[in-house]
DNA sequence: GCCGAATCCTTGATATTTGAAGTAATGGAC
DNA sequence: GTCCATTACTTCAAATATCAAGGATTCGGC
């Protein structure tokens, strides 16, 4: 089999078991806490950040555009899990953070979404989730610095 | 590090690197093509079958929805790339066929889709191509057969 | 200090996707 | 043949995402 045809089997691949692996965790989000996976993940954003972040800086982490973060950050507003203040050094920024309530909300479901995936993920050896964790640091690394798709 | 910790954090990049690679060739379709992947997704279904398929095996293939089946396929008829015949043998069922115009215009996206495909994973040697695509089938499988998750 | 370009964000129009509910057709049990 | 559960698909509303345009603010050079 040709190089190309090896890549495009692997994208393949890698696609379809993300789809469905995103779908699964959607679904059990949505179940056991009537949440969703893009609004899990940036909570999960904001966790890491105490100082709270930026909205510019929720949309690059979390990969979407700057007008869907808006619209998540109004509904978690609105839900009271996060505040949104304007930044004291930069009146065009808006920075965002977790209230307490958003905090305990948070804990709950990344207990039970690390289980999940540990479930799942552990039907590969630790070596091989490693090698993995490597190989696809390398494909990342290439798409901020393409060639020929940008 | 926990096993937990560490199948968390290949699912983070495993998810980050799809969502990337997803979106570069998503707008270089748009772009040069003016299509998008999910379209693309589609043609290549009903180009790996050419006696056509069915509305729920197309959804299944793709992994979505069958209403958004209904939705890709009515625009891509409306652009002559496809056509939607009711089944002979089932008249609940509509087969979908490539048009010879559908065929000309995936072909040509396909050739430009390979080559960016390739382009990207050339990052990665063929032997671990071959790995990740073996150990991507491995958590695949599982999702299938989940034991807390589904 | 002042100007123009760049940055940060929101808005509004669209596009896409999901999920639930509805319609039509099938097939197996009787 | 008839009935009913199941299957295949569509529809509609709601949720989520994108994109382009616009308002406010900042910053660097002057």
């Amino acid at each position: 089999m040709s190089a190309a045809q090896d890549a495009l089997r692997l994208w393949l691949r890698l696609f379809s078991t993300t789809t469905l692996v995103e779908r699964a965790l959607d679904r059990a989000l949505k179940r056991e806490f009537g949440s969703t996976l893009p609004r899990f993940d940036l909570l999960a954003q904001l966790e890491r950040a105490p100082e709270g972040l930026r909205m510019g800086e929720l949309s690059e982490r979390i990969l979407t555009t700057g007008g869907n973060v808006t619209w998540l950050v109004r509904a978690l507003e609105a839900d009271k899990l996060v505040t949104r203040r304007v930044s004291p050094t930069d009146k065009r920024a808006a920075v965002v953070r977790l209230t307490a309530a958003g905090k305990r909300h948070f804990a709950a479901m990344a207990r039970a979404h690390e289980r999940w995936i540990a479930d799942i993920f552990a039907a590969l050896p630790a070596a091989d989730r490693r090698a993995m964790h490597a190989q696809l640091g390398v494909v990342k690394d290439r798409i901020r610095s393409p060639r020929t798709t940008a």
